[in-house]
DNA sequence: GCGGCGGCTTGATCCAGGTCATGGCGATGG
DNA sequence: CCATCGCCATGACCTGGATCAAGCCGCCGC
């Protein structure tokens, strides 16, 4: 543990945007589809690059933000990955997701007007910070980034639904980790190949299991040939079982 | 059954607001806050008079709108209660919500482009209807309106996330009958009396558990001297171990 | 090198809540 | 007035996944 993980202190944010490999990180972006096809919305891409700050690096179990502070700002994940997380009141953990590069996190804060949860990173993470009330200002004044952000908030509404839903140990895993081969492969990785970057524990907590659970599902899904399993490297082998696993969870 | 069942045709709108008792309708209204405090925001609770179509009334079992559907639209409703639902995969209903007078509907149908459940009438229902381009629109020339969608929006993240926990079968409906009283509570109806307009299937469906459960809880509530149960009628009688046993759903 | 520790796996056992079966009861219709 | 039906309650039993327990393995600090 290093002194950050003790205070909590982000680093210095780093105004300045570098414009180095901009076009590359902003490609994936949950707000790319309004930057990038500049044709649609003229400007759009300069006045949300004026008003987005670079934040980073964050290490591991950093907070981004953490449950009380005030809501000011929503940030995309630009490297690494986020973890949010509650602490209930018997003072237990509940994972509420894991956010990868080009994921929006923040955007359950605009109600309480206060982060009610924390986002950690899993491993080293960089994000750009959208201070709220300028991105709301902007998006009165450009319908597609209002759109982008209405569209952006009733996507977590669907994703919190769908994991509210009552399903088994099999399908709850099936769904995971086809969900995040297909959020990488959105993102230009491998489609079948993942580094977990998050616990057995974290897994678990997120689909409301026992990690012992976990455990014993993954061995299974590898003994059946669904998956290979090294550590945290997993590879996909029969997506069309997985799939057929998870047609309750997946199938909108 | 009658026909309208069978068809799931909705009664002819009604574009016409009628001013009879506006006022108090809106002032429970999930729009009532941008409304009503007209000294805030002059001439926004014209403006959304002027969008807004009164619809209804629906009948019980009527749909407000249906799964696939085109997302045009969303609804706040008026009078009665609301249940959205999907049927997955395998044609089980998931119970989503039931949204009571002065709640919105539809805000899960903004992203997908279509509407990713079903909104049914438990009674007679009697709803407002806006339309989402044209509230959009308002929304880009009145900071009150958009502020008021993205906390709508935001709200609706941290229900769907509170309810896709891990509680006990005592937990889940300690909280449901507290947090549906004081809903009912903040409509202007009373606190501690409430009459439940879905069925023991739909409550134990939207709290992931079995019917039988729901009634041998309530029973043991009873025999607790938490609440009193006459059929669909319940009274809450203990306030205080009722918050005690929801402690970890409804600490925010 | 070695002890300690956190993350992961595996086996044994337990239990909350699901499932199955039965019956009551109130509303509706003939 | 009785038959039917939907909803609800209650008892008996079952099971998926939690919990408890033990051990392994890799990493870090000393």
């Amino acid at each position: 543990m290093n002194e950050h993980v003790r205070t909590g202190r982000a680093p210095a944010p780093n105004p300045i945007a570098d414009d180095g490999d901009e076009q590359h990180f902003c490609s994936t972006c949950a707000f790319g589809s309004v930057c990038l096809p500049a044709g649609v919305e003229k400007g759009a891409l300069a006045e949300l690059h004026m008003l987005v700050e670079h934040v980073g690096p964050y290490r591991t179990d950093e907070a981004i933000f953490r449950s009380g502070e005030r809501f000011g700002a929503i940030f995309a994940v630009r490297a690494g990955m986020v973890k949010t997380r509650t602490i209930d009141a018997a003072g237990r953990e509940q994972v509420l997701g894991f956010h990868l590069p080009g994921e929006m996190v923040g955007l359950n804060a605009i109600h309480p007007a206060k982060y009610p949860c924390d986002a950690l990173a899993l491993d080293t993470v960089f994000v750009c910070r959208f201070s709220f009330p300028a991105l709301a200002t902007l998006a009165a004044r450009m319908p597609g980034v209002q759109q982008q952000l209405f569209r952006l908030l009733s996507a977590d509404i669907g994703k919190a639904t769908q994991r509210a839903g009552d399903y088994t140990a099999d399908e709850r895993l099936a769904a995971f980790l086809l969900d995040l081969a297909d959020r990488y492969a959105a993102r230009g990785f491998s489609a079948n190949a993942l580094r977990l970057a998050m616990s057995r524990n974290d897994i678990a907590n997120y689909l409301r299991l026992a990690a012992e659970t976990v455990s014993r599902v993954l061995r299974r899904f590898q003994d059946q040939g669904l998956i290979a399993v090294d550590g945290r490297e997993v590879v996909l082998r029969d997506r069309a079982r997985l799939a057929h696993l998870a047609r309750n969870i997946l199938a909108q």
